[in-house]
This record gives structure tokens, C-alpha cells and sequence, in this order.
DNA sequence: CTGTTAGCGCGTTCAT
DNA sequence: ATGAACGCGCTAACAG
């Protein structure tokens, strides 16, 4: 209960709070002197207001630390700068590299990102999306091709560019950004083969992506002849221990593979891990084909091969995409579909 | 161009577009017979609100595909159900674990997450912090008690509830949920003192809390007699690179240090890889003292000391203790300080 | 280049 | 238990 509390109608009165959260448009207009919509346009297209006002309304921001209010810029203008990106994870370093990417580029042109885990669910993403689409998201990027019906009937109905990264498909529902996991598995398949190998196992994860390119693999295999492909099989998300158990299981049968291929990174390590525990070598003993981004493991495995992916260049491509959609006033619909394509590398460097 | 256009004048008229988008309460509530507030009721505290009104509700609601526009119900009520959450990186597992615990049972209670990656800088932090304040989050989760100055006092003038998060200090601005990395330092010193080292040697970034715990450290050292203790830093971010750059150089020199510790998962991990590319065993040959979660390198090195943390649990903290004050009707300031604890682990295992 | 008017979609009063 | 009026803070559309 301050004494002082008579209207201090002084034209500075710099008794006031100058709380952030406190002062609006109006209050930078009255200290600037000029209306609100011109404090708005100083603020959001500098080009179309003098520069005289424009310092005026720069210093008056200063001075009441005014901070934008982007619920209300975004119900009226119906742009909230926000992107939803959903990820199955970011505890894998392709994910949190290509969203640490995408965050980066996007922030730069002004987007805020929030980002929805889906712990490689499609129910989850589904539920995410029912959430976060309140926010009204000027745009969405997704992990994948496989989504539920009422993801994509929302998505539709939203009218919002969508992004599909990490895999390719026929039917994409907007912008793709991704590689044919088919050609990586055959790719595969043919690069092994090509060394002199003939006894493979599989090590993987059931995620959808996953499947798809041990199909492939598999397929291609048997097309050249060699069949019976053992595979072992974990649901995601896969931790090392899923990638140790996969080599003892492997490791326990009579017949044993002369080379892993492993679905994702993680497992890989696992398997490597065990295969030290066993002292196996690599790839005397074993070969170990990997999956993403084996930099790490590398290190300790000269020998290993890979699958190279880069998530940070991933990232890039979809934030390029979509800017280049998002500002283009004419709404061009014009389908984008971009191949990354992949590495594959014998010996991973760091 | 459908040839239907003419106008349907019919009570259900179901031509229409149901776009999530396009609807809003007040479709909503003419579709179910009542006014707007009462779907927003219905929505929002259901037990205010007959069972059968709701009904009607919950099936126009369906019909039309209605998704709230939480822009506009964050612009009304003051509250965004946003909590901003700022972190260095989501490259480590110690702070994805912690962000996807948190994301997850904010998730719960009906908070969303909006992610800052600061890359370690305080400048950074400060323009994120600029821009995120524009969306009013209802709360703000910080990564460190070093901010710059504006930081700290947009955030006061905020007026929101700020977690100050993985350390303490004697002036919080608000919540705090850490530990002591001067305790740290000193525990890891006495421990590697009583294992019988002598010769100490540290592989640091220049990251404000690990400069806590190797001072501490040294301290500790010196306080019992051991000096001349070698330290190698790098900037931040660390990659394997620095941890093996780290090694290689205090390899190189005369007197070859016993033990290293390192300031983080990432740093031992890189040390690892050099020592096993030299040949060097762990610990006869240098032993290793890591930091955060070394899960996976210990899987390879049983014999690896770590001080571990968890990044989860440190999530999961916040999150109670922030949904406690979100919760909690009353304005209570009531101070919290969260002492959030490490492990001192000889053999780490998974 | 600047101002005026009129909402954006919802929740907070109050009333009933 | 339900409704009416008003305003949240900002920008789109027109003026001038």
C-alpha cells in the first residue's frame, strides 16, 4: 500500500511498474506519442513507417520493456509462428540433430518450435497433434509416413504445409523430406554380399521404417541366393541392452552369422558392446553393419561399416522446404519431394 | 466447383467443410442448442455442467471437429498452458532425459513445452528468453544459475514462476533444483584420494559448473597435499574429439597422470576411445572418472568411476515441483530448493 | 506514411 | 445450472 498512489500525471511518470508482462501496444503508443497500429507496423514491417516514428516507437519500447504479445498478434493476424515437430525421440542423436537443426534455421526466420515426443507411437502422435493443433501451428513436420486416420484427417483439414521427414512414399500427404529405406536395405544387402559375405543376421527394432528396409535387405538377399537370414527382433525404442541380447541370442545358435545388420545406432553399439564382452573382433569375428550415426562407435571400431545418415543436414533441408513455402505469399501448392539419400561407408571416421 | 453451392438451409446441413480450423465454440454451441459458454464450460470444468448439456456437447464437438483455439483462450484468461524449458543441448542424455521427462508429465496436466537450446551461452539464453516471452509460458525452466542480466530481470518482471535447474546457489531467483558441484568436486577428490591416486589429471569444458567442480576439486587435492594437478579444457560444446585431443595431450607430456577425471558423459567417452586406441587399459593404465551417464561406455569399461546423474528423475523433479505452484491457487512464493543429489559409483553398470 | 474501425475466439465478470 | 455483455492485445481492412 504505497503512500504515493495519487495520479502522478507528470508526462514521464517513471514511477510505473514497467512490468514486461505488463505494458501492451498502447502504452509504447501513448509514450511514443503515436497511434497503436503504427507502434505494430514499426514493430512487424519497419520498412512502410518513417524512420523518425520508427526511432520514436523503438525508444518507447525500450523504455517501458515492451514485450509482444504473440496470442494476441497470432488470433488477430492468424500467423502464430509456431512449427510442431514430432520426433519418435530426441534420445538418439539423428533426432536431436536434426531438431537442434530445424529449431536453429527456423528460429532465424522467426519460428518458434515446439516439439512433440512420440515415443514411436502412432497413438501418441495422434494425441500430441489433438493437442498441440489448439496452438494453431502455421505448420507441422512429422517423423515418417505412417500416421493414424484422425492424424490425417486433421492434418488435411488444417490446411497447414506438412512436412514428412525420414522416409519416402507415393502418397505423401504434403512436403516429403526423406530417403528410400527399400534402396538403403538393398544397398545394403548388395555392398555385403559384394565383400564375401554369406551368413547374415538382422538386429532390429519394429519400427515401421526399420521393417521396411530389413524386407528389402532380405528380399534382395534371397535374389542372390542366400537365404535363411536369421533376425532378431526388439520393440522401440531400442537401448543397447535390446543390441547385447540380439548378439547372445545370435551368438547361442549353432549357425552364426558372419555378419549383424543392425537398425538403428543404439543397437549397434549394443551389439559391439557384447561383442567386446565375448572378445569378438570386429570384423574378424563379426561384422557389424550400422545404421545413422555411428561416429561415436567408430572410434572405437575402425572396421566398422555404416549406413551414414546426417540428421543436421536433414534438418536443414525440411527448414529450407518449408520457409521457402511459408513465404510465399501466393499459396503454391507446388509438391516438394526431396530424396537425402544415404551414405554407405566401410570405415566410419569421426 | 462443386455444383451443390446453393445454400442448405437445412438444420444439420452436414455439406459443410468441418474444418478443425474453421470451427470454432460458437459453431460448436449452435450445433448443440446452447450458447458459447457453456461449450467452453463443458470443455473446461465438466462438472459444472449438467451430464446432459455435455453430451450434447461432446457430440457437436465431434461433429464439427472442433479444436479449441488455445491462442485466443491464453489471450482471455492469461494463461497459455506453455512452460518454457531452455537447456545447453539435447545432444547429451542427460538433459533429452531430462527434457523428455518433463515434456511428459507437464504433458499430463495439461502443459506443453515450448524448447530454448542455449548452446551453453548466456546470450543466447537471453534472445530465446526474448522471444519466448512474447508467447507469456506460465512458467520458465532454466538450465544454470548464470544469466545475463537482462535475462534476470525480464524474468522477474515476468512475474512467473522460473526453475533454476542441475545446480544451487545461495541467491536463486526462484525455484532451484540442483546440486552442488563444489560437493561434487570435493567427494570425487576424497574418493580418488582414498583409492590410493596420486597423480591427477582433469579433461574439462570451459562450462560454468564444470569450472565449479574442478575447482572444488583441486581445492580438495591440494588441501591434502596433492598439487600440480593438469588440466586440459575446451570450450563448449565437447565432442569425443576434445576427450581424445584431451588425453593425447597429457599423454604427451612427461609425467603421465593416473587417473583423469572428465567434466562430462561425452569428454570420458572420447578419452576412452583414445586410450583404447593407444592400447591403454582401464583403469590399470589411466583410470577414468566420468560424469552424468555413462551407461553406455560402461559397457564397455566395467571398471569405469563415474559420478552419475539422472536425468529423468531431475525432470520428473521440476516437474512436480513446478505443477505445485502452477497448481496451487494461492499466490504462494513458498521458497524451493531442491537438493537433487549425485551418485559417487565405481562400477557403473547399465 | 499514418490513423480509424472492427473484429480474431475465447473466458471473465456479472446476472438469471 | 445457464446466459449476456465485455474485454484480453493485437492486426486487417479501409480510410485519409
Amino acid at each position: 500500500m504505497p503512500i504515493n498512489t495519487a495520479d502522478n500525471k507528470d508526462k514521464s511518470s517513471r514511477d510505473q511498474r514497467h512490468q514486461a508482462s505488463g505494458s501492451t501496444l498502447i502504452d509504447v503508443a501513448k509514450v511514443a506519442g503515436v497511434s497503436p497500429i503504427t507502434v505494430s507496423r514499426a514493430l512487424n514491417r519497419p520498412e512502410v513507417v518513417s524512420d523518425q516514428t520508427l526511432e520514436k516507437v523503438r525508444r518507447a519500447v525500450a523504455e517501458v520493456g515492451y514485450i509482444p504479445n504473440m496470442l494476441a498478434g497470432g488470433l488477430a493476424s492468424k500467423q502464430s509462428k509456431l512449427v510442431a515437430v514430432f520426433v519418435p525421440t530426441i534420445a538418439h542423436s539423428l533426432f536431436s540433430d536434426m531438431v537442434q537443426a530445424l529449431m536453429d534455421q527456423l528460429g532465424e526466420a522467426g519460428y518458434q518450435s515446439i516439439l512433440g515426443i512420440t515415443g514411436y507411437s502412432v497413438e501418441k502422435e495422434e494425441s500430441l497433434l489433438g493437442a498441440i493443433l489448439g496452438r494453431r501451428p502455421d505448420a507441422i513436420v512429422l517423423t515418417g509416413t505412417e500416421h493414424s486416420a484422425l492424424t490425417r484427417q486433421r492434418l488435411a483439414s488444417s490446411g497447414i504445409p506438412v512436412v514428412e521427414a525420414w522416409d519416402l512414399c507415393d502418397d505423401p500427404i504434403d512436403i516429403l523430406v526423406g530417403f528410400s529405406h527399400r534402396a538403403v536395405g538393398k544397398a545394403v544387402a548388395s555392398h555385403l554380399l559384394e565383400k564375401g559375405y554369406r551368413r547374415f543376421a538382422v538386429v532390429s527394432v519394429s519400427d515401421a521404417r526399420a521393417v521396411k528396409r530389413n524386407e528389402a535387405l532380405v528380399n534382395e538377399l534371397n535374389a542372390q541366393g542366400v537365404t535363411d537370414v536369421r533376425q532378431v527382433t526388439f520393440p522401440a525404442p531400442a537401448t543397447l541392452k535390446e543390441g547385447r541380447e540380439g548378439l547372445s541370442q545370435l551368438w547361442s545358435q549353432e549357425a552364426r552369422p558372419e555378419v549383424i545388420v543392425c537398425s538403428s545406432d543404439t543397437i549397434a553399439q549394443g551389439v559391439l558392446a557384447e561383442a567386446a564382452a565375448r572378445g569378438l573382433k570386429i570384423p574378424e569375428d563379426i561384422a557389424v553393419m550400422g545404421f545413422g550415426d555411428m561416429s561415436s562407435a567408430a572410434q572405437l571400431y575402425p572396421a566398422l561399416s555404416s549406413v551414414r545418415l546426417d540428421g543436421a543436414r536433414v534438418g536443414a533441408l525440411i527448414a529450407s522446404a518449408l520457409l521457402q513455402r511459408l513465404q510465399n505469399r501466393d499459396d503454391d501448392r507446388t509438391p516438394v519431394r526431396i530424396d537425402t539419400g544415404f551414405e554407405l561407408i566401410d570405415r566410419v571416421s569421426a
